[in-house]
DNA sequence: ACACCGATTATCT
DNA sequence: GATAATCGGTGTA
């Protein structure tokens, strides 16, 4: 089922990033559909999160996206050679954000090990927001784009019990000071990924 | 298993 | 000019 965009149109991006654990991320390049089911992610709390992007009300070229409807996408280059995947939640000129970290793949495996260069295994195809998203194609050319049903978009198939979603802390953000230490990371437990056959 | 470190460049100050 | 929401290789154990 295609997840609306009414989805990501309120302001508890923590909820929203629980929320998204079990759900699918889908893309369609030159007609190759590749998807997988997002097993890690992170939420940025907008203006009064230290590691956020657009924290104190930041507003420059490169943030402006973060400030859209929820529902648009949000990618940007880090530590200048990896695409990191987010989409952004709340209303137009909050700007909040979910960061999208592993996948386990589903569709197109086999071109996912050919953009990935056929040097990881099955299970390090998604496994890390840089590298999921080499895997799935997705590049700054989707960059604010709506999450759309033809060419990047969600869906939600399957519930995984409450308690097989843990949360902790954010991954590489130390220049945060305290907010570093915030449970904003989820991430399905080790136990429901290798169920996932059943 | 874990620590260390170099790659590579847009963005911000 | 410094920084960065990362990654994979190399070294030691």
């Amino acid at each position: 089922m295609l997840l609306p965009l009414s989805f990501f149109q309120h302001d508890d991006v923590v909820e929203i990033a629980r929320q998204l654990i079990g759900c699918s991320l889908h893309t369609l390049q030159n007609g190759v559909h590749s998807a997988g089911i997002i097993i890690e992610t992170e939420a940025y709390a907008g203006v009064t999160d230290r590691a956020s992007h657009a924290y104190g009300g930041r507003k420059t070229d490169r943030t402006s996206t973060m400030y859209l409807q929820g529902g648009h996408v949000y990618v940007y280059l880090c530590y200048g050679m990896h695409h990191l995947f987010n989409i952004v939640t709340a209303d137009e000129g909050i700007p909040h954000a979910v960061l999208i970290r592993s996948l386990l793949p589903t569709v197109g495996v086999e071109v996912m090990k050919a953009r990935r260069g056929s040097r990881a295994a099955f299970a390090k195809l998604c496994e890390g927001p840089g590298n999921l998203t080499k895997a799935m194609g997705i590049s700054m050319w989707h960059n604010s784009m709506k999450l759309t049903e033809d060419i990047l978009w969600l869906e939600h198939d399957k519930d995984y019990p409450q308690h097989h979603i843990l949360a902790g802390p954010r991954i590489g953000i130390d220049y945060a000071g305290t907010d570093a230490l915030l449970p904003y990371r989820f991430r399905l437990s080790d136990e429901a990924l290798a169920n996932q056959h059943d």
